[in-house]
DNA sequence: ATAAATGCAAAGCATTTGCAACCAT
DNA sequence: ATGGTTGCAAATGCTTTGCATTTAT
């Protein structure tokens, strides 16, 4: 789940463009727009090496990657609005038991211009059943 | 993207054990996990249907997707934790200018008992060009 | 020279969909 | 009887991967 290890990294002219292309844009591009942006540039540019590169930035840390933890949707029985843990050592998603912060929305929609209806907010990071208790602060 | 109408729904045995199966468990399935369960009971129900019906259970409120907005992987150039809101009208998504509440990770390390390292919040509702204005109120 | 990175195509997976049969209303 | 729902299988779409070749070091 946690590959971010790799010898080292070479530079490439591939890899260049594709991070300054993700740069020069705030519309958050899936990785196919990036791939027809990139081949202005790099005709022959192939999307496999899109997807490894993205890979290789978002690992990183010269990327963000946008989506949920998880690869596939997970479903959760309770329609109520409430939060969730995710472990990103196992996977496992938790709820969390702690009240809903209504004030949010109006903070964001005062900061964005746009009309806000819920907001969905997912914390990361080792749960218990890994080692990652609450004060343990193992590292 | 929003096709939340539907003329009515009919009550099936299948959608029944889905839902029984989903508010059984808090370990926030996929639909597979579902299907493997559900078989138990259904031997002979199939995987299309679970999808079927988990979507109907989503879009008529029995049930929460845990998921992006998105149903590809969305990148973002700017690799520093900030906010985003997403248009369910359009699907695009913002960026939002506004602090990230670290407060948050302590407050959740506390009622969940894990070790919080960061959060993501995305907020959802309808942008400025689709005729969510921050103030409009149309509805 | 050496191994990382590429282009290409095939494969992998989650999810969707077309369709004939079925069944709740 | 009507048309929503199902099971099945094929299809779709995003993403990954195997491999021979290229290329940065």
């Amino acid at each position: 789940m946690s590959e971010t290890k790799r010898g080292f990294v070479r530079n490439t002219k591939q890899r260049e463009v594709i991070l300054s292309v993700l740069r020069g844009t705030d519309t958050h591009p899936t990785a196919d727009w990036v791939y027809q942006e990139v081949r202005k540039e790099l005709p022959n540019i192939s999307l496999g090496t899109i997807y490894r590169n993205l890979r290789i930035l978002v690992e990183s840390g010269q990327a963000l990657e946008l989506s949920f933890s998880s690869d596939c949707s997970r479903f959760d029985g309770n329609p109520e609005n409430h939060y969730h843990f995710a472990c990103t050592e196992c996977g496992n998603v938790y709820d969390i038991d702690m009240p809903v912060a209504q004030g949010l929305d109006a903070e964001a929609e005062k900061a964005s211009g746009h009309k806000v209806m819920f907001h969905r907010l997912e914390f990361y990071g080792i749960c218990q059943a890994c080692g990652g208790g609450a004060d343990g602060d193992l590292q």
